[in-house]
DNA sequence: CATAGATTGTACCAATCAGTAAAGACATTA
DNA sequence: TAATGTCTTTACTGATTGGTACAATCTATG
């Protein structure tokens, strides 16, 4: 039997559904209550600061879970390639081979950024120090590794935009490629040596 | 004087910009006529399906625009090198180094992609058709000329995101450059070999 | 100057918007 | 079971939304 009261947190995942599909000023408050099963009074019980606040916590918890599963292992994982490869994937989960807005990005272009600005910023700067760091890792110097992290995030926003302009997933999977061919070094086979293909 | 009645086309340059700046749904019929100076009697005169019919005309004109500035040079110059490079000073011009977002590309993102579908499908593929077209003329083999001008035009979108998001114009300053070392073949003189540095 | 057509201002509409208020239902603890 | 604090329902507000209707005004042509 379902729960008869909700938890601010069950809240959470259909928020960032529908203001992914919908956008800032697209997602009213119906859509909201709709989505998420609430009513006004349950949102505004939760998100006392209604739609903006909704919004703000939907942005911390993009990035909890960004921080955990992919910038943590770029950040300390001791195989650097492995953390790239694994980043690479949890993209195209996540993304949903393009198919999927990135509800950061897509708040980037709209005029809503300044309101959202500090968790925008926080979002990408995140990603580009942990991918800097898994670069430099690989033994790539300072500068290089700088110009490919921003140059990697870059593309994945880039191919959602394509890929979804294309209404093609195939444009996302070929740029997600290429992001492997350019990042992943070859020759490197310090993630563990159990090449025993022989 | 200024005169006294508008034209349609007056419009369509202030339409742009406040759908840029306010995307389809967050751009009211008061933005509107405050950006075009128009009442909604001549709106509705010059577009009688409203809001959706600006945008459609906004998109034909910028369509238009790339075809004639950027499509064009990079389709018919003998010198696929300076049409390349006169597109990435275009792009860099007509985006303001990132401060000016991308309509074809914010709608691209939102929920509104489906209504103009087929206008935001045209401006992508004229544009990679176009650059294409370049970088076979310099020399190189089809399927890497495919891949190359899907990822310089990916790689616009994703500059304009990310240097939205850092607020940060060198961002797509860096992202230009880059693309310049990408797209730009090294000792190829056939731009006129007028080289007489000696 | 008269007429026709293009353009504009104003008043208006029903629907929807974000947000508020408060009484009631629920679960938890004692 | 009584009391407390959390959650939900319902009704409501005033403002704004996109869009319509139409009379008034302007401009070009005869």
């Amino acid at each position: 039997m379902a729960r008869l009261v909700a938890e601010r947190s069950d809240a959470i995942a259909p928020l960032a559904e529908v203001f992914r599909e919908h956008g800032y000023e697209g997602a009213s408050l119906a859509l909201i209550g709709e989505a998420t099963g609430l009513g006004k009074g349950s949102l505004y019980h939760f998100f006392p600061n209604g739609k903006e606040e909704m919004v703000q916590a939907v942005l911390a918890e993009i990035e909890r879970w960004f921080d955990e599963a992919v910038y943590a292992p770029l950040r300390d994982e001791v195989d650097a390639n492995g953390a790239i490869d694994a980043m690479l994937d949890s993209v195209m989960d996540y993304f949903r081979s393009g198919r999927r807005v990135c509800l950061v990005g897509a708040l980037a272009v709209s005029n809503t950024r300044d309101r959202f600005s500090q968790a925008i910023r926080g979002y990408f700067v995140g990603w580009v120090d942990a991918l800097h760091s898994a670069l430099v890792r690989q033994g790539r110097d300072d500068d290089q590794a700088r110009l490919l992290s921003e140059d990697a995030v870059l593309a994945i926003q880039g191919a959602i935009v394509l890929s979804r302009a294309l209404d093609d997933p195939a444009v996302f999977q070929r740029a997600i490629d290429q992001l492997r061919g350019r990042l992943v070094v070859e020759g490197n086979h310090n993630k563990g040596a159990n090449d025993d293909s022989h």
